[in-house]
DNA sequence: GTGGTGATGTCAGTGACTGGCACTACTTAG
DNA sequence: CTAAGTAGTGCCAGTCACTGACATCACCAC
């Protein structure tokens, strides 16, 4: 008898729920992003390792680098909804501040899970080139919650653009100098530009 | 006798200086582009139209991206060039709108010839994401000149993060809203700035 | 005209990603 | 309990981005 395709070496008993294999697939690219660099990762070495086809792979993700960007959408959707839920009668920039403490305490939070996908985000310039892809698509989503709050076209995109360079700035602050938290470094970055925007002579 | 390879069919008479060729390459990937747009062209066909072998393309260009992406580095240097020689004594922000303002300029002046490289950008993910980690780039550069002025690093990295939103507000008010200025925009970007960061109550 | 240098052409190869088809596990209607 | 139906997967062939190695050609200096 011939060697014929037996069509599946899912490993028997493990539920084909494809969460499953996307959980491993996300496992396994980390670790081997982390071991070996991004560059020197093929797609077929990751599915291998998850147990699965390379053809799996891109059945979940639609690429090498999309694989560390899961849960956006998620994040998205707090995100706005943060927005949506701060108190009322709040400045733009007092209504982003609320919301983006909201988020931090997620990323406090997660921080000893998130770090490691960090420091291969911030090592690869491939990586970080779809990062700053995804949070422009985040500051277009807080420019819509704005809008869906009352704030004009105009001040709605102004203020979600500087205000997550704010945030930006504070999540660096904060990277570099855990001792205080993320929210205090919030604080001071949107003082700061307070105090930095108030030496812009009008006219 | 049997056809060998002849070696070059770099056509004869046009001087090899290597820019000549870079110039082709990147009209015709930008023609290309607009043609059948990013996804469907080929590096070959680029190489193509360009008259040039495929794998010169790729030594002039490190991807299918980079080729719309020239003379960043000069921008770069221009950048923090018009960042160090503003007047002495103004504020982080003033420093910054007058470096912007010195870049709007050479945009203004260079749209005719950069709208239809916009357009396919603004068209295409994969050459908006390139667009953005430029932009990081840029805003680097900002804060490092910033800092040679004497500004603190929080300062600088802040005033950068955040300048640099605020002129990309105005860039995207401009394009929407050609009849005023590219100029007149940054000065209500930053002027509303200031009026958004003094709605922040500090503490 | 001879040698050096820079730009190119050619070829082979790796790896990301895709389409198509077959197969298997889990679900649901009967 | 059996028969579709569906979702998740394996497998294969193919395109295309990109790279390394080597030969060839144009131009410049000596």
């Amino acid at each position: 008898m011939t060697p014929v395709t037996d069509g599946s070496r899912y490993p028997p008993g493990v539920p084909r729920s494809g969460a499953e294999a996307r959980r491993r697939l996300q496992q396994a690219a980390l670790e081997l992003y982390q071991e070996r660099g991004f560059d020197r990762t093929t797609a077929a070495e990751i599915a291998a390792r998850a147990g699965v086809n390379e053809r799996t792979f891109f059945r979940h993700f639609p690429d090498k680098r999309e694989v560390l960007f899961d849960g956006e959408a998620e994040l998205r959707a707090a995100l706005m909804r943060a927005v949506a839920e701060a108190p009322g009668g709040l400045e733009p920039f007092e209504v982003l501040l609320h919301a983006f403490r909201d988020s931090a305490r997620n990323l406090e939070d997660d921080r000893p899970f998130s770090e490691p996908r960090w420091k291969v985000v911030a090592a690869t310039p491939a990586l970080r080139e779809r990062e700053l892809a995804k949070h422009a698509w985040l500051t277009e989503a807080v420019a819509e919650a704005l809008r869906q709050r009352g704030a004009g076209d105009g001040v709605a995109d102004l203020a979600a653009r500087t205000g997550w360079a704010a945030y930006q700035h504070a999540v660096q602050a904060w990277v570099d100098d855990p001792s205080e938290g993320l929210s205090e470094h919030l604080r001071r970055a949107f003082d700061d530009l307070r105090a930095l925007s108030a030496g812009i002579r009008s006219g």
